[in-house]
DNA sequence: CATATTGTTCAATATGTACTGAACGAACTG
DNA sequence: CAGTTCGTTCAGTACATATTGAACAATATG
């Protein structure tokens, strides 16, 4: 099943990531360049899994945007390199918060559309958005413990300035 | 679009459920539960929902298996009856405790794969189950402290009969 | 300008699985 | 025993969406 320790690792956390309810290639992507020493190109990954350049495209910004994965631009060079950001745990931990907290919102609302006079059901519902927005409260904690505890990355992208002078 | 604010409940935690990576169904059915001051019967459910009894039925098992819903047996009586459990939210983080540590240790199992020569490799890896297994035993914690906050219930729901083996 | 390379967008397809209907077994009644 | 009612199982279908291929835009070179 699996040839390689590297693809063992590259689709079980594909497979993780499916499971949460997200595209199996995003975790595949993240695995991949987790395991990667330096940043690697769109196309590199993309041969690497076997999959489309397309699904590459969309699923690395997609990991961008949820502050997994950055671009490394390098000066003189069109070609985006893509490396997974040093410690991801706080990224992750605020992707699951911020979820909670829209649906601690969405709930919240429902509750408030019970009138008085369902003032069981009400009650029960709010209980319910509490209990998502507390979680979010708590995640995001813990994420930015996660942060202080590891070394704090600068915010600003990454830039390689390995320029070769060409003759 | 919502009739009722009952619909927009139970259509609302459907749809969360779903972005989670669960049956649509189960969350329709825990948020029928939930608003339901009586215990339901299956068919009741399946008509309150619009669904067949078949997906009720498997769903509903589902959510008893996960500490979110009761059956309710009535002496002289041969009807199922099902609630939701008063306190779901500790159910809920075991549930995702659970997940996690199974995940942790996959990846670890993984790390152990990578043989010293790997050094780099193995660590990463071996970070990444970490945080899963933290993760674990921080929702675990939590749930125990909601768990104790809430009043308990005489009778101990506990699912974790089942012994975990890492095979 | 033409040509080459890279990344994105989007309609179409492939794929997984949630959901259903029907058949079945179990538990009760008369 | 036959007749009901209820819950589960399972093969088949429907459905959502992940993924792709191709067209396109953008950027560079000469």
């Amino acid at each position: 099943m699996h040839d390689t320790t590297d693809e063992k690792f590259i689709e079980t956390i594909g497979l993780i990531w499916q499971a949460e309810g997200n595209p199996r290639i995003a975790g595949q992507i993240l695995a991949c360049l987790i395991l990667s020493d330096d940043p690697r190109s769109l196309s590199e990954i993309a041969e690497t899994l076997g999959v489309s350049k397309a699904s590459v495209s969309t699923n690395v910004r997609m990991l961008e945007a949820r502050g997994l994965t950055e671009k490394v631009s390098r000066v003189g060079q069109r070609i985006d390199l893509w490396k997974a950001v040093p410690h991801p745990q706080g990224a992750t931990l605020r992707a699951m918060s911020q979820r909670f907290r829209r649906n601690a919102d969405r709930i919240t609302e429902i509750a408030h559309d019970f009138g008085p006079e369902a003032r069981g059901k009400q009650d029960k519902v709010a209980q319910f958005g509490d209990f998502y927005r507390s979680s979010a409260d708590f995640l995001e904690q813990w994420a930015d413990q996660l942060d202080k505890a590891a070394p704090a990355r600068t915010t600003a992208p990454h830039i390689e300035d390995e320029t070769e002078n060409h003759g």
